[in-house]
DNA sequence: TCTGACCTGCGA
DNA sequence: TCGCAGGTCAGA
């Protein structure tokens, strides 16, 4: 579920709630999400520390508590809510952070795709690739992170270990911003289309930022309501409807097992 | 490089 | 009841 969006705005509106917070008890539920420690460790961990800070890399939440670090992937359902006091536990809790003093933070996550990490320094995930927010990814970057790539464009934007934070919406939405085909290899875009892709990426996950992300069916920002984005998304989950730009009827096809929406008039 | 499995909820 | 869903990864 969550891209980039969903996660830095979580994020952002977790910090004022969590940040310089101390942790007084950790409850956790769900022993299969725990990667590479046992309940005991995590909540050892965690309780007592303070939130100093959090952060995202690509699609995963950051908390530092230092000496540790939790990290948190949301998979495909996975939101955090807050909670002010101990009202109505909500159902697919599967950490349940208690702050000192009043609230809580609850890890909910349905479908159970979610992954947590404890880590005893800031943890190195190498796997990943350039946040596509941050402005270290330029155009002549792009460019030369597309040369020579034999892998189709909607798949190029997806890989996490190219570009850290992309997923199916937001793929399909910035390639029909662009007006280049999913279906073209990254690297047969010419160098006036490759900057217009730039472009539409900063742009489309941007205004997905200032929407609160994009509520499909799950995703709820940490206040528990739901984002804005859906109300702006110009091609995904549109199948057979009006192009918005031209007309045309949006057409679906599968790339990767993943569906990808597409205008194949606009998109050439 | 591609496919299917992981898990659950929802809509057709 | 069945198919599909925003992600990731192991295995073919």
């Amino acid at each position: 579920m969550p891209e980039l969006p969903e996660v830095e705005t979580i994020r952002l509106q977790l910090l004022p709630v969590a940040q310089g917070r101390e942790i007084e008890t950790v409850r956790v539920h769900n022993l299969v999400q725990l990667q590479n420690c046992s309940v005991r460790e995590f909540r050892k961990a965690l309780q007592g520390r303070r939130i100093k800070d959090i952060s995202r890399r690509g699609k995963y939440l950051i908390f530092h508590c230092a000496p540790a670090f939790a990290v948190f992937h949301l998979g495909m359902s996975g939101i955090f809510l807050r909670s002010r006091r101990d009202s109505r536990f909500p159902q697919h809790i599967h950490v349940d952070i208690k702050l000192k003093g009043d609230g809580h933070l609850y890890f909910q996550d349905a479908r159970k795709f979610g992954k947590i990490w404890l880590f005893d320094q800031p943890p190195q995930l190498p796997q990943l690739g350039i946040d596509p927010i941050s402005d270290r990814l330029t155009a002549a970057d792009f460019q030369h992170m597309l040369q020579g790539s034999q892998t189709n464009i909607k798949l190029f934007l997806m890989d996490q270990s190219r570009i850290a934070g992309i997923g199916n919406i937001y793929a399909s939405e910035m390639l029909h911003r662009a007006k280049i085909s999913p279906l073209r290899r990254a690297g047969e875009l010419n160098p006036v289309e490759v900057k217009t892709l730039h472009r539409a990426l900063k742009k489309i996950l941007s205004s997905a930022i200032e929407n609160f992300g994009t509520t499909y069916s799950a995703y709820r920002t940490v206040n528990g309501s739901t984002g804005r984005n859906q109300n702006f998304l110009k091609v995904y989950q549109r199948e057979a409807l009006p192009c918005l730009t031209c007309g045309e009827s949006i057409r679906k096809v599968i790339q990767g097992s993943r569906s990808t929406f597409y205008c194949p008039r606009c998109q050439q």
